[in-house]
Order: structure tokens, then sequence, then C-alpha cells
DNA sequence: CCCCATTACGTAGCACGTAACAATG
DNA sequence: CATTGTTACGTGCTACGTAATGGGG
């Protein structure tokens, strides 16, 4: 048994079984991929792919159980390389991020700063995606940490850490009504027709709910995934903008008209992930920290090794998150 | 990387740092170990072993690191190689259990005997040893089951399950004073020489505890790992003796007479264990049930899921364990 | 001087690439 | 006929064994 046979084995399976494919995207030959799965299928005395004619077509019952376990070697693997990295030079490494764009830009940036402060060597790489894929970059390794808001709870091989609460504030041109109320109540967001953020993103699900507690019908003229949009289009007067607090920026938005709504919806809260196992470096450790004061070095060791999702969700019960 | 170089790392660690040695255990030469240690040290870029000339001393920091994440993978190759076996053909294999003298004597031949008649194309290894021989031969996973009722229990890496609870018989020669009194008391037990169980095996710390909360100093005269050795010896009337009930045989025994003393000493608890993270085939799920018939499929599954131990524990808190 | 790890070197095996072939839809 | 996996075959690399070298206790 060689790794490349289970690295091999594991990429067609994720690869739609495609031999072809799979050899294209790990830049070798495709009969090399078949023959060195065929040897490893004979070595085990068991088929790992089903085959129909020359194609391969499903995974037998055996395949499905190697090639989970041929991932938790691979994962291993790739633990020992990060391991290594971290004795040889503990300053230097990569560090790649998984997020979406309100992270990106409102929430990381002082905490990126702080980083290069601290580790100029480090490489930073930051991948801006829909919450799908960011799980899915966290997952299968090519980022080690996925921060988000939503969509990330359904990944079980991914410890969520939650990192701050955060609170949504309508922003409206200067010349709006709505901009001289003292304050603001949900049945004066329902009137408005809205800009926000795309379904799936950045607590949208937050405002369903609110509305339909409240039993509004909100009038969603134009969604967007990202904040900068959002308030352009608020500009052209297209309706008011419902935001993360964090987004409005009272200097270079002085022409919108920030309203606090933390009152009508609840607050939504931005998690940070990485899965399950990942062997800690030294930086990112700190990087939890900088960006989330509270999750000390031994809160994130205990989450990681919480294999129980409920179970670790109690580590943070009494935790108290800031409020942005 | 390979796997080799991950196994020649790991066998290193296990003979002392002598790379001769291992390379004796493993059937292979010393200067080739000694290649592969080498390259997987410069890919890594970090030296797993100290050298003091051209000796190996001790592990650096990260080479303690690296030989525990090369286990892992390791051990995850084993149980690919299982999973494929159990799939190929789920009724022919290898089990090894490593155990004690009373447990494969007197406990085990039935349930070994229908596990022959269930599956005869698995071939059996026991293994008999000290309880810290069993134990060691059941996390390096040359024995897939360690059976014994004392001594595995500072054995994190293994998964102890509770099979039964067993009590101990006064044997003594027919003649003897004590075979005509009705029944016993710890103080007739005390005035006698003793011939029992070395410390360590059989539950003999029960004993120890039983007196020393009464107050009695025991004589205790010999002491044998082996029931038939401990009979021989009452037989020719060195002590009487105290023995799992479950090893006085009625008609092999009938120069002795038993005298049950399950009110004297607490009863103690056989386990049966295995190594964390063991992937589990069909046989060894049914010879776990055989030998316990209240350790079931999901029961077991349940024990090897849970890493925490006294979460583990708490799983068998309602199981109600056979008296032997 | 013995023990043990490293270096040197030759060889056999094997992983991988190219090219031809076969099967499926 | 296009796509895809398998077979055939050649080659360059490398793991491993033997033998020689060197360093400590």
């Amino acid at each position: 048994m060689k790794l490349q046979q289970l690295r091999y084995v594991w990429e067609i399976a994720n690869h739609d079984l495609n031999v072809s494919a799979t050899a294209e995207s790990l830049y070798t030959s495709q009969p090399g991929i078949s023959k060195q799965v065929r040897m490893l299928e004979d070595e085990l005395g068991v088929q790992i792919f089903a085959r129909n004619g020359k194609r391969l077509t499903h995974m037998t019952a055996a395949g499905e159980v190697i090639v989970e376990m041929a991932r938790d070697v691979l994962y291993d693997v790739e633990n020992i390389r990060r391991a290594a990295e971290e004795y040889s030079n503990e300053r230097r490494g990569n560090l790649a991020i998984a997020t979406t764009h309100t992270q990106a830009r409102y929430a990381l940036p002082p905490v990126i700063e702080a980083f290069r402060a601290e580790y100029p060597e480090v490489a930073l790489h930051m991948n801006q995606g829909t919450p799908e894929q960011i799980a899915r970059l966290a997952e299968t390794g090519e980022a080690e940490f996925a921060i988000a808001t939503e969509g990330l709870e359904h990944f079980n091989n991914l410890i969520m850490m939650p990192c701050y609460r955060w609170t949504r504030t309508v922003v409206v041109p200067n010349d709006h009504p709505l901009a001289s109320k003292p304050s603001i109540t949900l049945q004066d967001v329902a009137d408005q027709p809205l800009v926000t953020y795309v379904f799936g993103f950045t607590g949208h699900s937050r405002l369903d709910e609110a509305f339909l507690a409240a039993g509004y019908e909100p009038n969603i003229v134009f969604t967007a995934t990202d904040t900068d949009v959002i308030k352009t289009y608020v500009r052209l007067g297209l309706g008011i903008g419902i935001i993360a607090t964090m987004a409005y920026d009272p200097e270079q938005d002085n022409d919108l008209t920030a309203i606090d709504a933390s009152h009508l919806f609840r607050p939504s809260v931005t998690y940070i992930g990485c899965r399950k196992g990942t062997f800690m470096r030294r930086f990112m450790l700190d990087f939890v920290s900088l960006f989330a004061g509270h999750l000390t070095d031994e809160l994130v060791r205990a989450a990681l090794a919480t294999s129980n999702r409920t179970r670790r969700e109690a580590l943070f019960k009494d935790v108290e998150l800031p409020v942005r």
C-alpha cells in the first residue's frame, strides 16, 4: 500500500469517478492512476470501484469505507507536514482563509494587519466565496479557516467556534424620510423596498425570521453578497439598505444615514471553523485569538478535542461574545 | 513522504532509538532504514532524532509529535487492510487475543468453541501474559483484544468494556477442618496460610482490600498466576486456596472442597479491550458478544466512538453484568 | 576495540509516461 | 465517433542490500 495509491483513490472519488479528469487535476497520466488503483485493489483483495465494462460506475461498499479511511490517512499526513513546518520554523508558513465578502472587507482587515505585523513571514491567502464554497474549502484543507455567519452548520467535519455577535443597521440616503425619524420600527422597514444580502449570506435568514414572526411581507427589491454593492444601490434610491452595523463607515458613508436596527432583528453570530483533527500551528492559534480574543489556546484545543457537536457547543455556553 | 518512512520512524522510536535492532526486527538492512529516515527528515525540513556523533540519542520535540502522528497513520493503514479483508471475505481472517491464564483456561473455552463453530475460517491466536504484556499487545495491535481483570486501566489507548463480574471461592482439601464448616468468615481465612494469585493478577487486589479493611494481616505463603498451580499446592497442604469461583470444577476437583467466599471479597470485573480506533470486523463484534452477551454491536460501536473515558464508562453504567 | 550510524555503490524493481487498444453510449 | 479505461512497453528513478568508512564510549 502506498500513500499515492490512497491519494489516487481519494481523488477519483472526488472527481465523479472520472479517472481522466483526476489524472489531469493531479498533473499525471491516466494509465498511471488506473494501474495504481488496480494494484491497490489487488493488494487489498477487494474492488474499490465497480466497473461497467471500462467505465467506473460507482463505488463498492468496501470502497466507501476504504475511501473514508484513505482520507483519514491523507489528512494525518498533511498534519505531519504541517507539524514539521511548525518545528522547522514556527514563524513561517501558509495560512489560507476562506470567508465571505463582509468578513473580508469589514471584520478581518485589522486582524490581518495585526497578524502580518506579528508574522511577516506567513503567507496569507484569502479565498472569497459562498458559505458552501467556504465550507468546502475548509473541509478539503484548501483553507485552514472558514469564517462566516451562515451555512457552515451542516458540515460535521468542521469545528465551528463563535467569534462575535453583530447587529444590523438600516442605511438610507440622507434625504430619505426615515433619516429624520428618531427611531425605527419593523413596520417602517417592511413598508419600504429593501436592499440587503443574498439568501444564505451574512445572516439573511434573521431578516426573514423577524418579518415572518411579525406577519409582514417584506419587499426585497435587490440582494447582493457584498455590502458595497448594497450601499451603491441604496444611493441610487432603489430602496433602503439593511446591512451589518460594522459595515457602515461614518466617514466614507456620510452621504448615507445609519439607523440602528439592532432591536428589530436577532443578532447574528459569526463563526470561525477549521477541519476536525487539524494540527494547530502556533500562528494559527494566534490568528484565532486575534480575531476573537475569548478563543484562547485552551478553548480552541478543547473544541478540537471534542468530537461531539453539542458537547462542543457547550464549551462556548458561558463565553461572553463581543458585539459589533 | 512514504508509508515505510513513517513505519521506520515509528519502529525506531519503539526500539530505544537503536536503528540496527530496528532493522533486524523488520528483516531489512540498517543502512536502508538510516537512509529513509534521513530522507524523511530532509523532506520535512526537521530533525526527528537528535544525533550525538553517529548515535541517535533522543527524539526532538518535533520528532515526538511526528512519531505520534506517524502512528496514527500506520494504524489507519492497518484498519484499511482489515476493512478490505472484511469485505473480501467476511468469514475469513485473523483474531489474536491476549489474555491471562485464568481467562484462557476457564472463561474462554466455551466462547472459543462457539466462535470456531461459527467462523471456522478465522485463525485464532491466543497470547498469554501478564496484564502489562496483554495491554501492550493490544496497544501495538499485535492482538485485537485484551481480556483481563486487572492492570488495563492505565492504558488510555485501550477501550475497555466490562464483561462479567466474578466472585471467589475458597478451596481446601476434603479433610481440612474448614471443609466441614457450613459457612466461612474472613477471620477463618485470615487464620490460615493462603495460596492465591500473584499481585496484579486476577483480582488479587480485592483480597488485599478486604483484609486491610478488616484489619487482618493475611499469611500468603504462595502465589501463582495460574489456578491449576494454586490447586496443586492446596492439594499438597501448603495452605487454603482462594480462587475464582469459575475455576473450581466439581468433577475434576472432587478431592477439593469449595467454600463460597463471595460475601468476603468484593466481586471483580473482567474486561475486554481493544485499541482505540480499531476497525471492527463482523466476526470481532460477534466474538465480543459471544463472550459478553450484553455487549451488542451498538454498544461496542458507541464505546469505540467515545473518546472520553469517564463518558465511556457511563455507557456501561446501567448494564447488568452476569455473575460467575 | 566494539558497537553503531553513515557513506558509497550496484542492482532489481517499480512508478510513470507514451502509445496502442477496447469498450461503451 | 467520441470518450474513457486498460494493456503494452520502455525508461529513469529509487529503495534496498552489500561493503566500506567513521565516530563514540
